[in-house]
RNA sequence: GGUCCCAUCGUCUAGCCUGGCCUAGGACGUCGGCCUCUCACGUCGAAAACAGGGGUUCGAAUCCCCUUGGGACCA
């Protein structure tokens, strides 16, 4: 058996969205499992739509996908020559022919036929034509088989039948000399011996052509697989009206890529009632056949869930090193010490669906001031707590060393002396030293933001709570 | 409009090919209990689906047909 090489070929039009990206990801698993090739080409025969913005945001987001590809990327407009020259062999061997009908013509005759129940193929005027255009304008014309069926041994779909009497004299060059999609895809792929063309289900209708193509070309026909695609909550196509649909917008909003893939590996393919996987367990287990056939509505809340997972896989360190882009990009200083970033990482990824929630999570100790919920002040800096929260201070003050253990004992004496649970004391020292009323567990948080913060912290919740009394706004 | 694809909890899905093990399983989300210094994690539990109708069969989520609904392509 022939080594197994698959593809994936955007066009550069715009950013790499969930579809695409799925898409890729499956033909990638796909060349990985069977130790194959997985080969990237740029699409881009259509010049006015094809940017340089474009092909560098899909390589980045590829990239940041840990999709990495063996061959390529190639560029589809490169071939433009080659591929003229096997439609001049189609055109000598007699399975293409020049079209001279004016567009108009064209659109009227399609229209006509709509308007009557038949399908809008091409009349097929100019299809036993032996003249020479002359200085007309033409395009060049595949002279498809007029009866019995086409056959799509589709690996997910199955055997689907498209009668030839349906099917289009599909338009190979443009009256410009340009080929068409259709003619592009075929002799690349052919010429790429790609053996699996694994792509989205909207490619379906295009297929039986293509094959006829390959047929008539001379190539081996490739196996096909038709993946469902991806909708949004409304079932229709994914767009940007469903919200965030490109990868890098994911990467922005702290998705890990092993936490991105593993969902959208879960998005019309299963492996039993195992949801999350690891890269390699992906490569190892992925196969066509478990590839559903119904189209599947992305699931942000499900993204976010597999992402949280895949956070808490990560040892602190690795966490610490991820989160740091992201501290950056708010403005926020780094701690001096990289074992405080990652003993955060380590209480935040417990508590976090993302590297953004957790840097949020993080500014108690990052940002350089904190605000202090209003609610959460008037809630739980009450005069009630005022003397026992002075006596934490004190005792906090006078501790002979700031670790985990002395914590305790300084909030054990408090609230022994009070005569109060924990909780009571422990809320109001997380508002006033958080600003928030959730947070990780109040010992590890002062711990990490040292004695001298912690202080000046609770001095001013003291202050806060003095002033509120004296103001007369307490109840 | 034509051709093609699809149809199990709100969502992702297992089961379907090779009918009985399905009183339809898992997961996200939702709701409730427990745990608890808060939040979260964890844990226990609940509500929640075979689109409809015919047929085949002793027996259908599973096979066949029709209908309905959704989607893709053709511009």
């Amino acid at each position: 058996m022939p080594t197994v090489r698959t593809r994936f070929a955007p066009s550069p039009t715009g950013y790499l969205h969930i579809g695409g990206a799925r898409t890729a990801l499956f033909n990638h698993l796909f060349a990985r499992h069977h130790r194959g090739a997985f080969v990237l080409r740029i699409e881009d025969t259509d010049r006015e739509r094809s940017t340089q913005q474009s092909i560098d945001a899909i390589l980045d987001a590829m990239t940041w996908l840990g999709l990495d590809w063996d061959e390529g990327p190639f560029f589809q407009s490169q071939a433009a020559a080659a591929h003229r020259e096997h439609v001049d062999r189609l055109l000598s061997g007699g399975r293409a022919y020049r079209c001279t009908c004016p567009a108009e013509e064209l659109d009227a005759k399609r229209a006509a036929a709509r308007a009557a129940g038949r399908t809008p193929v091409y009349d097929r005027t100019c299809r036993d034509r032996r003249d020479d255009p002359g200085g007309r304008p033409y395009t060049v014309r595949f002279k498809a088989p007029l009866d019995g069926a086409t056959v799509v041994s589709d690996i997910v779909k199955g055997d689907v039948q498209f009668p030839n009497q349906e099917l289009d004299d599909l338009i190979l060059l443009r009256s410009d000399g340009s080929p068409t999609y259709n003619l592009s895809a075929v002799i690349d792929d052919a010429l790429m011996r790609i053996t699996h063309i694994i792509r989205g289900e909207d490619h379906l209708s295009n297929t039986p052509k293509q094959i006829q193509l390959y047929r008539a070309l001379g190539f081996d026909v490739p196996a096909f697989a038709h993946i469902p695609l991806i909708l949004g909550s409304d079932r229709t196509r994914l767009s940007k009206r469903h919200g965030a649909t490109s990868v890098t917008a994911y990467r922005d909003m702290g998705y890990l890529a092993d936490g991105l893939v593993n969902y959208l590996a879960r998005l019309g393919w299963s492996h039993g009632d195992q949801e999350i996987f690891t890269r390699d367990e992906l490569i190892e287990k992925f196969s066509l056949a478990s590839v559903g056939t119904a189209a599947g509505v992305y699931n942000p809340e499900k993204a976010e869930w597999v992402n949280a997972c895949h956070l808490k896989t990560l040892e602190p360190a690795q966490l610490a090193d991820r989160m740091r882009p992201f501290v950056v990009a708010r403005g926020w200083q780094l701690p001096e010490r990289d074992s405080d970033l990652a003993a955060l990482a380590g209480l935040l990824r417990e508590r976090a669906s993302t590297l953004v929630e957790m840097v949020e999570g993080a500014h108690f100790l990052l940002a350089p001031d904190i605000e202090v919920d209003p609610d959460a002040a008037q809630k739980h800096l009450r005069p009630a707590i005022f003397e026992p929260l002075r006596r934490l201070r004190h005792s906090l003050a006078a501790l002979s060393s700031w670790d985990d253990e002395s914590l305790h004992h300084a909030f054990d004496a408090t609230t022994a002396a009070f005569e109060i649970k924990l909780g009571k004391i422990a809320q109001p020292v997380r508002v006033a030293v958080t600003g928030r009323t959730a947070s990780p567990g109040i010992f590890e948080v002062l711990e990490l933001l040292g004695r001298e913060r912690s202080l000046e912290r609770l001095d001013s919740a003291l202050a806060w709570i003095e002033r509120r009394a004296t103001d007369g706004t307490e109840t």
